[in-house]
DNA sequence: TTTGCAATGTTAGCAGTCCTCACATATGTT
DNA sequence: AACATATGTGAGGACTGCTAACATTGCAAA
């Protein structure tokens, strides 16, 4: 975690503010979650752990609910970056590309799988007017554009590039979810993510552009 | 729902023991977790509406996750059937026959996305001993008939089922989640799912055996 | 049929959770 | 220095999961 808010020390003037309680109460249910999942997250368990009495969070969050998804919109930025990095990591347009953004994804949700579920599981109709809408397709966008690169290689229109993208993203969501459910193991015990990300990306892409000559 | 327990009116000898008990919450928790998610699915509301008092679920089940668990296994066996009818309403290892099944998967969670999403997000290491692991590969095993069949059309060889089956499964399975989560909306508002799944898993297929073939 | 037992229900109550309200304390602006 | 504001506390209400002791019913053996 390490969320560089190390302040609780120096900045320890008095004991009844706290200072930074909204950052450390989401650190904290950040611990939480991934230990115990997120459906048994307490938020009193946070406010023990941030050393604070259970009306404290009120002051920082509308509800529980409020505090989650500013945990998920944590997430949102989180994978952003990721993702970009891998991109970044092989030439524009390449497959190699997209496959390294695919892994990362999939890395991603094995590393912070509570964190995942949270981001993508809200199941509410999510009100448009919302951060997480400037953040989520932020993250989708990154994936955009490296599709946009790889048709512009290889004689494609961006007008497909959702027709490229969508499945994509797809595969390698189902990948995630299937992994951190353990869904692999009755059915293909060591299952390597990261080979089966790229096999179905280049076979996928393969098919794809075939389908676009023909 | 409509689930064929209609006895309460028939065997009301007594009202004291209510007969149906098991049944009558699974369904009263199927409809509460279809209205409110499956996160903030009560157990209490579950006994109001079955007519009985808090206590009584204790007879049938250990606890609450017991009960959420058998709701489960009742969604594995009914998406089993729905991919078998799927899979029958076209010619034995045609692409058809798979792109029926997938579009049945993606039906499936739409039509209970609570009760997919607690089928496959049960994030807890599943006991391996469990009547569940009997019912969810059953689930696998029906895409995995259908994918040899195909596989020996296509001259390839049944050791490959695995490197098909899964990729194909992804797809299907991201397609789902992303859909009930709407998390299409902010990105490619107004997907025809079955039309995605078509492609990508047209696109999937023919690269692969493009690939197995060169 | 009657009696006894196991199955299945009830009420009461405990601990824990979310959240609110009134009150206390620190911070910063004039 | 004095006030307004932000941020914390404590007590308490409503609800939940679960347990324990007690009540009712159905069934099976006597």
């Amino acid at each position: 975690m390490d969320t560089s808010s190390g302040g609780e020390e120096t900045a320890k003037k008095s004991n009844y503010h706290h200072g930074h309680l909204r950052e450390a109460l989401l650190d904290a249910a950040h611990l939480l979650i991934a230990e115990h999942g997120p459906a048994d997250f307490t938020l009193a368990e946070a406010c023990r752990r941030a050393g604070v009495s259970t009306a404290a969070p009120y002051r920082h969050f509308a509800d529980r609910s409020a505090l989650i998804d500013a945990l998920a919109a944590r997430g949102f930025t989180l994978l952003t970056e990721r993702l970009r990095t891998a991109r970044d990591r092989h030439e524009q347009g390449s497959v190699q590309s997209i496959v390294s953004m695919g892994q990362a994804y999939v890395a991603f949700a094995a590393a912070e799988p509570a964190l995942f579920r949270l981001m993508f599981g809200r199941h509410r109709l999510p009100p448009p007017t919302e951060q997480a809408m400037a953040e989520g397709p932020g993250c989708f966008n990154v994936l955009l554009e490296a599709v946009v690169a790889w048709l512009s290689k290889t004689g494609g229109t961006p007008a497909e590039q959702l027709d490229i993208a969508v499945p994509l993203w797809t595969i390698v969501h189902g990948t995630s979810h299937l992994l951190i459910d353990h869904d692999f193991d009755n059915v293909a015990p060591g299952t390597d993510v990261d080979e089966l990300v790229a096999r179905a990306t280049e076979a996928f892409l393969a098919g794809a552009s075939a389908k676009g000559r023909e």
